[in-house]
DNA sequence: CGGAACATGTAAATAGTTACATGATTAC
DNA sequence: GTAATCATGTAACTATTTACATGTTCCG
């Protein structure tokens, strides 16, 4: 219980609903807009379809989180354009500081639990094309970074400094799978042991 | 539709399933041991609990990719210990070469979009708590992964190779989590950019 | 004129979590 | 004796995806 029953103060949102008040901190925007704005840069951790995006906005909405402003829209409904309330961001706020419990999820590693049970010589080119992939998105990410650290965004002052600590994430990450995908991919391809390529680490920074 | 209807070669699997077909290929097991088994080394990129796996070991035993052995078990009912067939192997190694398309999800990274939003000192606490309990989990699996080495287990011919590239991966998640939190704590902390501590990248191995 | 983008919804199904329910054996 | 572990299930709910449904405007 305790979603939506009345008590708005009391009220508990989904993930959805709080990545869908931290899109509206950037600007109002329609349910169409937000189906756009979930894909990049967050949509690399987090997705949804309008179908689940809608009934999600009408949630927040009757929980006073947002709040929809109604024109005549090009199809035969209103188009809605929503806008964070105090609530939804004092709401925000309070989520943004719970420690999170989700756990990550990856289908490429499950598949390679079961690496033994496979062809080698197509699991082999299965990762290898993984490894190119990741290494392609990785040069566009790196271009990417590098326009935002030219418009400072890279500063926490910045109104878009999430876009670019979520960008960085996304980084590490393609950087991660293209080691890890290049190492198995040689590792099944050889049929002996290749050691992993660890990066020698960097300075610490005291954390 | 096309799941589980009749024609047994055409039944589509959930990726649950394939998850607990793989499972199987390190031997039989009973629902309630396929249930610890998903929490390590697995359970860090894919989980179920009890109440999912049942159900879906029923699913995989009507498809015939698993067999039932009863037996009177503890509680009211039987204990099925299950086995792989050889269906079930071949349905597992057609699943194991199609590239994956599920998308990563990850929580602490959508809050980090959101944190302009929220408190800095606070969210600096919540990424710098992060980053420790990462520096710690860090540490059990390098300990985990030179002990797999002792073992032989980084060679792709030993039956629990998979277990090894699973723990690289999440070592490798660890290492990312740890850098990219501590990076945050800092610049939220001292509200002024902080260069970003990436490792130089280790020698190329041809993928 | 045809297709892409804009715009909003609902229906049906699958996937996943939380809570309910039962009962034996073993270790402290 | 009481808690943990072994063992299996169902019910109810929440989350997510796929498919259905409608209609405008703008670009080529």
């Amino acid at each position: 219980m305790g979603a939506r029953d009345g008590d708005d103060s009391a009220t508990a949102g989904s993930t959805l609903g709080y990545a869908l008040l931290s899109l509206l901190t950037r600007g109002p925007a329609t349910g169409y807009q937000l189906a756009s704005r979930v894909k990049a840069p967050i949509g690399h951790f987090w997705t949804a379809k309008h179908s689940q995006i809608y009934p999600e906005l009408a949630r927040l909405a009757a929980a006073g989180w947002v709040r929809a402003a109604e024109e005549a829209g090009p199809g035969p409904r209103a188009k809605k354009t929503y806008e964070l309330t105090p609530e939804g961001l004092a709401a925000l706020r309070a989520w943004l500081v719970v420690p999170p419990v989700a756990q990550p999820r990856s289908e490429i590693t499950l598949k390679a639990y079961a690496a033994n049970s496979g062809d080698p010589a197509a699991m082999a080119a299965l990762y290898g094309d993984l490894a190119a992939q990741a290494a392609r998105t990785l040069a566009e990410y790196e271009q990417d970074a590098a326009d935002m650290r030219a418009q400072g965004m890279d500063d926490p002052a910045h109104p878009r400094f999430g876009n670019y600590a979520v960008l960085l994430m996304g980084l590490e990450s393609q950087r991660v799978v293209h080691r890890w995908s290049a190492w198995l991919a040689a590792s099944l391809d050889g049929g002996a042991p290749v050691p992993y390529p660890h990066p020698p680490a960097p300075r610490d920074n005291g954390y």
